[in-house]
DNA sequence: GCCGTTTTCGGCCCGACTGTTTTCAGTCG
């Protein structure tokens, strides 16, 4: 874990064993406010040496701002390991399971003197949870199965996995109720990366029948709760989907209310307070006389607080409610932005589709170039095109360009592999051939975090090199980023003009993007590629777009919104061609 | 703990559902 992490970290079990202990909520929240933050923020806030640089960041205060820079110096926050001798920090786990809150992980502790998860399962199967107080044998069994559900699930699930099936829920429910007005809200609707459990909204006068039709659809297992308004099921998969009813003239305060995100949702209401006015799923009202001035439109309730309306995307509480008050919110990024994908496999190396059929997808995405960026020769195990091939490539995609058969011009290229000294596969004369150039780590991934860097940087600097792909390395929930000094990799990347990659295969996407944002903000260039190893994988470019809206990328960041003849003099700048 | 053209003190978002309660606390999002 990097020192971010460990800082963010360091203040979530703040806030987690306060709220065991029973301290005011909102001490609680600030300290949950302050390590949301420091994630988002990232390295940046360890350039920061006193308080007042600090309190710059809205939510750190001198309490905080103190703890933060203890931790620069010291490693560690006394207040933290003070609060370990009265709480045992393995209380925490007890807090991810499902309907155990602090309040009953705390009473459970004191009463039973239970510290984990195992001891909590053989508390609730002899049947002492029950005997609590405020706890009975339905408390007991949930508990149970929320124990269950953690130790069975392995945490979250991939954005564009929990999309298909949210897709084919919504078109079951529309197949049985024809016309049925119904969206993802929640992070689904916000694009995170990963997906905790999928949320529905539903406008519909009549929510009985609703209900009924979601609750006996065939991929439910397991029934959680079922209200008037409000049900949700666990799937054969693990996966649980609520959904919402409401009347359909509520639906955009509804759609407001459950898109979230929960930090973006205080911030609107307390801005609603302000003015006299109270936001819920139903509508804005007056405080006064509870008269409803905005629901149907989602636009018209940050209408009714004299707010721009910011994209699903954005709500992250990150800046963005700021920039809707001053109608300065950025016109996002779209999929039609595209132009073309920089990053894809052929049959030629490790791909599965040759190079008509990647350029007949490409086509029916109505783009305008695809590079084709098969693996380079050290990369055997991927089919790593030798010199001889890849002279051999270049002569094939010019005929099939020359054909002039296809709007879709194909562009010349190579995923480039950055060896241990920084170099890459090629000799200048054979790169003067290729219009795109990625470089990528493939090996040497855990060498130690000045040695990575000072690699990347070095491609960064080889004029032949235009973009760098998949920085971080990262797989979401399976392999961590390269422990790389990303703050001077984008700076580099800045001043020598070499795009960062946006990754948008969807265990990669990478840059992510909190990431990404920095790395615009340092004046980095963003390439959106997907990676594709099929033909239909160029669809992940949807994906890739969505990281990019949630960093707030606009047109003029994106290196592959550029027309045909605009990007090949940006790739060929500075460069030999042959 | 944070924050301030209503406050340097006194506020701090909102509601549904469940299970255990005889009117509400805990949990969740």
């Amino acid at each position: 874990m990097n020192k971010i992490d460990e800082l963010a970290q360091a203040f979530t079990y703040l806030a987690e064993l306060l709220e065991i202990k029973g301290e005011v909520r909102f001490k609680v929240n600030a300290y949950e406010r302050a390590a949301e933050l420091i994630r988002a923020i990232g390295d940046e806030i360890f350039e920061k040496d006193n308080v007042k640089e600090l309190r710059q960041f809205p939510g750190i205060g001198e309490g905080i701002a103190k703890k933060i820079l203890e931790f620069k110096e010291t490693g560690t926050i006394s207040k933290l390991e003070e609060l370990k001798t009265e709480v045992p920090i393995a209380l925490i786990s007890l807090l991810q399971v499902p309907n155990l809150g602090p309040k009953r992980a705390k009473l459970i502790y004191e009463e039973l003197g239970v510290q984990n998860i195992d001891e909590l399962r053989e508390a609730a199967e002899t049947g002492k949870l029950a005997e609590l107080r405020g706890l009975g044998p339905k408390a007991e069994q949930n508990i149970l199965e929320g124990i269950d559900h953690i130790e069975n699930i392995s945490g979250r699930m991939l954005l564009h996995k929990a999309y298909e099936i949210q897709r084919d829920i919504c078109s079951l429910m529309s197949e049985a109720l024809p016309g049925l007005l119904i969206n993802p809200a929640g992070s689904l609707r916000r694009m995170k990366e990963t997906i905790g459990d999928i949320d529905l909204l539903v406008g519909c006068e009549n929510s009985r029948l609703v209900m009924e039709t979601f609750l006996s659809l065939p991929i439910t297992r397991r029934v959680i709760a079922k209200g008037d308004t409000k049900s949700s099921i666990m799937t054969a998969a693990g996966l649980q989907v609520d959904l919402r009813v409401v009347k359909p003239e509520q639906y955009g305060a509804a759609l407001q209310y459950f898109t979230g995100s929960q930090a973006h949702n205080i911030r609107v209401r307390e801005i609603a307070r302000k003015s006299g006015l109270k936001v819920n799923e139903y509508g804005v009202f007056t405080v006064k006389d509870n008269r409803c001035i905005a629901a149907e439109d989602e636009a018209g309730v940050y209408a009714a607080l004299d707010m721009a309306f910011p994209k699903p995307e954005m709500r992250e509480n990150q800046g963005e409610i700021e920039a809707a008050i001053e109608d300065r919110l950025p016109a996002l990024l779209e999929l039609a932005d595209i132009k073309g994908d920089l990053h894809s496999h052929s049959d030629w190396s490790d791909g599965r589709d040759d190079l008509e059929g990647m350029r007949a997808a490409a086509e029916a995405r109505g783009y305008r170039y695809l590079a084709i960026t098969d693996h380079a020769m050290k990369l055997k195990i991927a089919g790593g095109l030798e010199r001889e091939r890849l002279i051999e490539q270049v002569h094939a995609i010019r005929e099939l360009n020359a054909r002039g058969d296809s709007p879709v011009v194909l562009l010349t290229g190579s995923e480039l592999n950055i060896d241990n000294d920084g170099d890459v596969d090629y000799d200048e004369e054979l790169l003067s051939l290729l219009d795109v150039t990625i470089a990528s780590i493939h090996g040497g991934l855990r060498q130690p975090r000045e040695k990575i860097t000072k690699r990347i940087i070095k491609a960064i600097r080889n004029p032949d090199v235009k973009i760098i792909g998949h920085p971080t390395g990262r797989l979401i929930g399976q392999r961590a980023p390269y422990d790389i000094d990303l703050r001077a990799i984008m700076r580099a990347a800045a001043e020598t003009g070499t795009a960062l990659e946006l990754n948008s295969f969807p265990d990669r996407l990478d840059l992510k993007d909190e990431n990404l944002r920095q790395a615009r903000d340092l004046g980095a260039k963003v390439s959106l590629g997907t990676d594709s190893h099929r033909s239909n994988q160029l669809e992940f470019m949807f994906y890739g777009v969505a990281m990019a809206r949630r960093a707030w990328l606009e047109i003029d960041d994106v290196l592959n919104t550029m027309g045909l003849d605009g990007l090949l003099e940006w790739l060929w700048a500075g460069r030999k061609k042959a």
